[in-house]
RNA sequence: GCCGCUAUCGUCCAGGGGACUAGGACGCCGCCCUCUCAUGGCGGAAACCCGGGUUCGAAUCCCGGUAGCGGUACCA
């Protein structure tokens, strides 16, 4: 039998980072069996926030690369069915009316239990399941009613959801019998916990795709990371691309207790994917990602300067502290420059001398210079950097100065020398 | 309150009766490389929640406790 999996996301605000590494999971199912993936909407009404994060979910999904089978459903749409099926089970006398909405009698005795795919037996008292409402009395179907039903119409086969979900189940496995649909695996995964083992939340940082994408991850790290959020293949592998990911992924090996999402292990797995990146394609992406953020600068200048910063940058979005000097104006701190004029002045006149201004060229003049002042490179060079990039941290220096062009360059010596002299 | 889920280094995972002197990764510390920062290489510190039980033997199985989390809606 051909699996069927779906994702069922409420249309509240922009969808947090635990529910895309569910959907993530249920992604990775479907297409390592082959099945399907569907993208269903949980909304109770028709508003226009909902549409718009209806379509905010959509496109988290899309930047990640959970692609969807078939079209976007939506909850409202089957409100007329439901209101069918309530009917019909208030006539078979397994549901009632109650002030004009209606209840399901739920069982009184034994139990409701299911085998968790990650959980293993669950089971709930049936003495503590209380008849809940299938229909609003303004027609409307409730969440557990709607959704194992919507569940059933769609030949879902395994239900993958949060574990907050959980207690829900018994009462949607009881409302499943009653109309003599068959039952879908289930298997509940974990809630993903902020870096302080709290529930996951603003003030951890990016909590919703947007702030991901907008401090530059790579999709293909974000999906490894989220990945390794309670699922590994082995007690050794770390880095996995999305094909890898696809044909290792089993519900198996899926663990039930709950996950702090570490962003600096995040952190250090993007550099190892942009690392890895081939130059040309980093300097791509380096580009579409300053365009999109607002920035204006020169994109040949960089494109120039992406190979520089590519295993200095965990992110994209740490290019412009990185990288920013080469397209605006610095002001350097005095205080870093303290003493250290002379060489800065000396720099320069060196420097005038330099043809072509090529970072060989450059390299090869400034070491001469280190060693005619008796100075270790390590003395020589810091305050020439500062003195050019306005920080003690920056790409290689002679390459940075032959980016930022012999005029420039020089420019920034004087202007330094002479700051600091005064 | 009641019901349920969870519990291995700081973090994410491995291990599920003897192979454990508990393995890997991030982070941290030290050394090497080095124009800064990174990268890279080498090394180090760091964990089985507590208490009972079962067993020749428990991180692993069972019970209890504790803690965290979820649910207990005409929310999803």
């Amino acid at each position: 039998m051909s699996v069927r999996v779906r994702m069922a996301p409420s249309p509240t605000g922009l969808i947090h980072i635990g529910n895309v590494r569910t959907a993530l999971f249920n992604w990775l199912f479907a297409r390592h069996h082959g099945g399907e993936f569907r993208l269903r909407i949980e909304n109770t009404d028709t508003s226009r926030e909902v549409a718009e994060a209806a379509a905010h979910i959509q496109e988290s999904l899309r930047w990640l690369g959970l692609d969807w089978d078939g079209p976007v459903t939506f909850q409202l749409d089957r409100m007329a069915d439901c209101a069918e099926v309530a009917r019909r089970l208030v006539d078979e006398g397994k549901a009632y009316e109650d002030e004009g909405a209606i209840r399901f009698r739920m069982p009184d005795e034994g139990a409701t239990a299911w085998d968790d795919v990650v959980r293993g037996h669950v089971e709930f008292p049936n003495e503590k399941l209380e008849d809940l409402v299938l229909v609003r009395s303004d027609g409307r179907p409730t969440y557990n009613f709607a959704s194992p039903m919507e569940d059933v119409w769609d030949g879902i086969t395994h239900v993958i959801r949060g574990e907050d979900h959980i207690s829900n189940t018994p009462k949607q496995i009881n409302i499943i019998h009653a109309v003599g649909a068959e039952l879908p695996v289930y298997a509940h995964v974990s809630h993903v916990l902020g870096a302080d083992g709290k529930q996951l939340s603003k003030r951890h940082g990016s909590v919703n795709i947007d702030d991901f994408r907008r401090d530059g991850y790579h999709p293909s790290a974000l999906m490894n990371f989220l990945a390794l959020l309670g699922w590994s293949y082995d007690d050794k592998t770390t880095i996995m691309s999305r094909d890898e990911l696809v044909e290792r992924f089993t519900l198996e090996r899926v663990v039930p207790s709950p996950a702090a999402f570490d962003y600096q292990k995040l952190d250090w797995m993007n550099g190892v994917y942009l690392r890895a990146l081939p130059p040309e394609e980093y300097a791509d992406e380096l580009v579409r990602f300053l365009r999109e953020q607002g920035y204006d600068w020169d994109e040949e200048l960089v494109r120039r300067a992406a190979p520089l910063v590519q295993d200095k940058i965990e992110r994209f979005g740490q290019f412009a502290e990185f990288a920013g000097f080469l397209f605006r104006e610095i002001e350097p701190d005095p205080a870093l420059l303290d003493g250290d004029t002379p060489v800065v002045a000396a720099a320069r006149d060196e420097l005038e001398r330099v043809e072509p201004f090529r970072a060989a060229e450059i390299e090869a003049a400034l070491r001469g210079l280190a060693e005619r002042l008796e100075l270790s490179p390590r003395k020589a060079f810091q305050p020439i950097r500062i003195a050019v990039t306005g920080s003690k941290v920056s790409p290689g220096l002679f390459e940075s100065l032959e980016l930022l062009g012999k005029e420039e360059s020089l420019r920034r010596l004087s202007a330094a020398a002479a700051t600091s002299a005064a």
